[in-house]
DNA sequence: CAATCGATGGTCT
DNA sequence: GACCATCGATTGT
């Protein structure tokens, strides 16, 4: 499922529940919102330039996580979609807490607003930066098999960048609460 | 509710 | 020295 284009793969990973289990504690989420990010031929693609050791983790295999930080405060996960060698990602945006509640509480100092963004949502599931690079098979960040069947998909323009603004590759699932924002198109 | 703005650090020019 | 795949506090409707 993991394997293909970003953005196909991204449709496929909404509902999808990524765990993770941190000094015996684990928490869950269900995936409400996504971004596809491409390589080469994606201008707003961290890989669209040469390759870094920073986003080395993007051109990895199907299943690889990389995680990166932003504005230099807040860690945001991905999941590589490969195939390996061709750079190619789905950024996690945002999701329900299903699981966990009390230690994803405990991590983002405040009842509410949990996951509903990709700095809060990697927040919640303690990942910083040492878990980039690692697989899906391996942990810390897992992936269960999709929660339920996901009804209605929306597409739009990616949020917070400024180049390719106009692909259509950030994936909402409607009627759903906790994308990132509040907003629901 | 929306708009604005500072924090903060790695990467690239 | 500029640019960010962001968040939360504050201020204004």
């Amino acid at each position: 499922m993991l394997a293909g284009a970003p953005n196909v793969t991204a449709r496929a990973l909404l509902g999808s529940i990524i765990s993770t289990r941190l000094n015996g504690r684990a928490v869950s989420i269900r995936l409400n919102e996504v971004e596809a990010y491409g390589g080469a031929d994606d201008p707003a693609s961290h890989a669209y330039r040469s390759q870094t050791v920073r986003h080395a983790p993007m051109w990895g295999p199907p299943g690889t996580v990389y995680v990166y930080l932003s504005y230099g405060i807040h860690w945001c996960a991905n999941i590589v979609t490969g195939p390996e060698g061709s750079p190619s990602a789905v950024l996690l945006r945002g999701g329900e807490v299903v699981e966990g509640i009390d230690a994803a509480v405990e991590r983002r100092g405040r009842i509410e607003h949990l996951a509903d963004g990709p700095g809060k949502l990697s927040q919640a599931l303690g990942l910083d930066g040492s878990a980039s690079g690692t697989l899906l098979a391996d942990g810390p960040l897992t992936i269960g098999p999709p929660y339920g069947s996901v009804r209605q998909i929306a597409s739009t323009p990616r949020i917070g960048i400024s180049r390719a603004t106009d692909v259509p590759w950030r994936f909402v699932e409607q009627n759903r609460m906790n994308v990132s924002s509040s907003t629901i198109p």
